[in-house]
DNA sequence: CTGTTAGCGCTTTCAC
DNA sequence: GTGAAAGCGCTAACAG
């Protein structure tokens, strides 16, 4: 590294001989300086290639443009969705973005807490992992006057803004779409019982048969612990092999959804003519699955914005921090895999 | 915010009557300082919770343990895997990873580079839009002393220390592999011309079959613009419907290749008994399909660790700045799009 | 309109 | 072993 010492406001007081409060408020176009210093100071801070030291003025103003990032997995189609999202809003007003993960383990998303504290970020947006519950490293964030926001996957028991998918209304809008198809005897392969998310998901499954009075037979509900492909094979052939087998399976994510196409295909089952099949999500791959299916979109996008912007806002004291909780409406997109009668779409 | 007022090293001093200074030291086990004295302020900073505030350390070391991480699209699989290896890597050396993106455009990719140097990384990684070339924002960042790493896709006009894949060689292996498989007539589905990485893959393809000494017609190759799916299918059409269709396709990623299988499924164009298709980069995308997509894995993690640790090594001048290029190998992963004939395998 | 001064919290040299 | 003091670069209150 050359390190060519760099310019400081002492450097061009001392050179235009005036003081470096002067050159300071000159550079800021302060109204109590002229407007020839003004222009005197800027033109030769333009011409030598001037830049304050950023670590310098973080230090005076204690900020530091920086707001943390942390969600379960980086490698995953909705959370790298969600932080393209946060990013690009950050970038809008001049923030930049810490991001880390946790691989949901607890004992590395305090790691990474820690880190960010250490690495000095103004506020943090965190997703938690499967195991946190009390969440005490949050909440020690949060003493040391640092805003935390969570989204998508967050605990009530941590008390900050929160920005979440209404995953029940994205359930019960799903398989009441099942439903009017025709379907009826639709099973749920869910995700694990201590997850939010997932209790709401199944709560909306639930609740969309009871409004319609449709069977519901407890061995139609499978519950994933990995939530992979597998898993969804797997369930697929257990019920298809129970003794109530149904007609369309509503899956947590749509990579469970990939394995029941998977093993449906295998056994040669027609879809969506006789078994439905959705997913949650709406990754790239259910686009590109054959056939098509038919998922619910959380708005990854449009959530790392929400909560990027309600972070900065409160940083930038627009906005008092109420621990509000924001529920960002899902989008169902029908494909082919549950268009048994596509006249009533 | 309750914005609780943080414990500093002068109240630690004052409370415990000592200097400032001797604090300071003891917190850092100072061989000069008491054995006792050190017990003693470390364990009232233990007890009152003191944390350092990491604005003053980082002014007064000129360094914020900040690297920053800039690549052309977030939400991208391979991208997403490399910023999941840098940010372990550098999580490992108490090292916060700043991430943004470009876009691919060369307006962004600078926006992101002034904001980055704004908040004050102490160094950069980065893989470069396609609009990028001489990459004066990126000489700017390694003036004022920011070392800087070049990943993936890289400038050659931009000199600094690199990590690439080994595209050459990915291709020349893949394109043997269908040469072993009995595939004679191989066709190539590349990116643009001015990208180094399509060139090296299209390199690496045209000496596979000169080697083997194997038919080459210029009508087999197609080149994208935009390497999506649609793209695939409408190459896989011209290819098949042209005068000398081939038997085998080369693509340059594994979404183009997506594209192809495609078409050649809705033409019920036998894979790969008929047609061998083989992608490249390995995404989830190439397991999950069916057929099992042949491609090429270019271990976006390591590359990502690799990136991360060097320029780590730099900024704690355990190595000196020598702008060698690191090129990773590739790994040919074999499915079934390309197995027509398992036992040479 | 401009300069002086103090100070942010920490590290580090130098003196005792 | 410990303390005093200087200083990192910048901002801002206060004084003229």
């Amino acid at each position: 590294m050359t390190e060519k010492r760099k310019l400081t406001l002492k450097d061009i007081a001392k050179e235009l001989n005036i003081s470096v409060s002067t050159a300071s408020r000159a550079l800021k176009s302060h109204p109590d300086i002229s407007e020839e210093t003004i222009r005197m100071v800027k033109e030769f801070a333009e011409k030598h290639n001037y830049v304050p030291n950023a670590l310098a003025v973080n230090f005076r103003k204690n900020k530091t443009y920086n707001i943390g990032l942390i969600v379960p997995e980086l490698v995953h189609h909705f959370f790298s969705t969600v932080i393209s999202g946060a990013i690009n809003a950050a970038k809008k007003r001049r923030y930049n973005v810490l991001v880390s993960q946790s691989n949901d383990i607890l004992e590395d998303e305090i790691t990474a807490c820690r880190t960010m504290l250490a690495s000095s970020v103004d506020g943090l947006l965190i997703s938690i992992s499967n195991e946190t519950l009390e969440g005490e490293h949050i909440k020690t964030l949060i003493e040391e006057g640092k805003p935390v926001i969570q989204f998508d996957k967050i605990s009530d028991l941590i008390d900050t803004p929160k920005v979440i998918v209404d995953d029940f209304e994205g359930a019960y809008k799903a398989v009441s779409h099942l439903i009017d198809q025709g379907y009826k005897k639709i099973a749920h392969i869910r995700g694990r019982l201590e997850v939010k998310n997932a209790n709401e998901r199944a709560r909306g499954y639930k609740k969309a048969l009871e409004d319609r009075g449709l069977e519901f037979d407890p061995e139609w509900v499978k519950v994933c612990s990995l939530i992979n492909e597998q898993e969804g094979y797997d369930f697929a052939k257990e019920l298809l092999e129970g003794k109530n087998p149904p007609d369309a399976i509503f899956c947590i994510t749509d990579l469970v959804a990939l394995g029941v196409l998977k093993f449906l295909k295998e056994k040669a089952v027609p879809i969506p003519e006789e078994m439905g099949v959705l997913g949650f999500s709406n990754w790239k791959l259910a686009e590109i699955v054959h056939p098509g299916l038919s998922s619910v979109d959380q708005h990854g996008y449009f959530m790392g914005e929400t909560a990027a912007n309600m972070l900065i806002s409160i940083l930038e004291n627009e906005k008092e921090l109420v621990n509000e909780t924001l529920e960002i409406k899902t989008d169902l997109i029908i494909r082919d895999s549950t268009l048994k009668n596509p006249s009533i779409c």
